[in-house]
DNA sequence: CTGGTCATGTAACCCGTTACATGATTTC
DNA sequence: GAAATCATGTAACGGGTTACATGACCAG
């Protein structure tokens, strides 16, 4: 049970509705956590019974009614106890990489073909990393941000998935480039 | 269902008992890939009934008897088949990324310890993985090897698990003097 | 003689994914 | 008129994790 604690981390940003939240996991938490729409609804309901979080009904007339939740104290003293608590090693689960490895076995035009896809998606989440960190240090520069300002996790963990993005463009750039070298070679 | 292709990928390096696989998976694969050794065990049965791979047992008189298996043609197609579909989108789940974004709200000296660990482990991943590409390389450059060796497949997946963990290191290291300094500054 | 390595599995449980379900409003 | 957005769920299935199980050899 994990996916809590990330709803939870998530809640700490102010309130939220189930369908609010799921965006916001497409967004910013998606570099290191992913959920489901259904998963979070789900999750939420628990929460909620629980007493970790406490939701209100928002009445709208031209909408569907929402209802948006905030952390309670029960459920700060949990992430606490999380925090805390030793945490168990990050893992990547990635298609691309099995095929990458593979291609000496198999076509790779494939291959070629979904490493520039990947590229693409870098940069669009490039960019909406970088807008994200804009928007949260406001003014301030990096240092005097992380020194002086009030909500810094965030900012962190958006430092991290930007690099990792980063990374991620320019090897799929350099594996695409040295995979089409060859096959142009080879012909 | 995808663990199956990552244990055809790393059945291309050659024969390997679930065992040995298990270890592999630690080494090299786990940084794309992640799975427990009764989960091996369990694929590689399933592989071999399916006719993706074969076994040969090994009578050993020190030791227990071992099976090694090898992918069979059939396999290579499963492979290509797989190769050339869209990927699904990779995914990371990290704990430790959680508890930094609730850094503002829990106490942040376990998160600091936690980050100390990482960039231990991210130390000696690096090493390990600088080790692989020097013994996949041979006398050659990287860049020859990677236009003209015969297998360059694992050389490039490792070439990305490095970055990711020499930029995990740097941003655990980076992280963790941030959080240092602030709570040095609030007492 | 304790703990690590070699070696292979079974069974139960839980979490995550896929599929299904609904329905009004706004935008192109 | 079609497609996207807002909004919230239930149910079935399958894969992944945890726990359990066994046993011989070797190093400190």
């Amino acid at each position: 049970m994990a996916l809590r604690h990330a709803v939870l981390a998530a809640l700490l940003d102010g309130e939220y509705s189930g369908y609010e939240l799921a965006k916001t996991f497409d967004a910013g938490v998606a570099n290191f956590w992913h959920a489901l729409p259904q998963q979070l609804y789900l999750e939420l309901s628990k929460l909620e019974s629980d007493g970790l979080i406490a939701g209100r009904q928002v009445v709208q007339e031209t909408r569907p009614n929402k209802r948006l939740f905030t952390v309670t104290e029960a459920g700060i003293s949990e992430l606490s106890r999380f925090a805390f608590a030793a945490a168990r090693p990050s893992f990547i689960r990635d298609d691309l990489m099995v095929k990458v490895r593979s291609v000496d076995a198999v076509d790779p035009a494939g291959v070629i073909r979904q490493l520039d896809e990947r590229a693409r998606i870098a940069t669009t989440k490039i960019d909406i990393f970088e807008g994200l960190l804009r928007r949260q240090r406001g003014d301030l520069e990096e240092e005097l941000f992380l020194r002086e300002g009030d909500r810094i996790g965030p900012y962190l963990t958006c430092l991290r998935g930007l690099r990792f993005e980063q990374e991620n463009l320019d090897w799929c750039t350099r594996t695409a480039a040295v995979l089409r070298g060859r096959t142009a070679a080879h012909r």
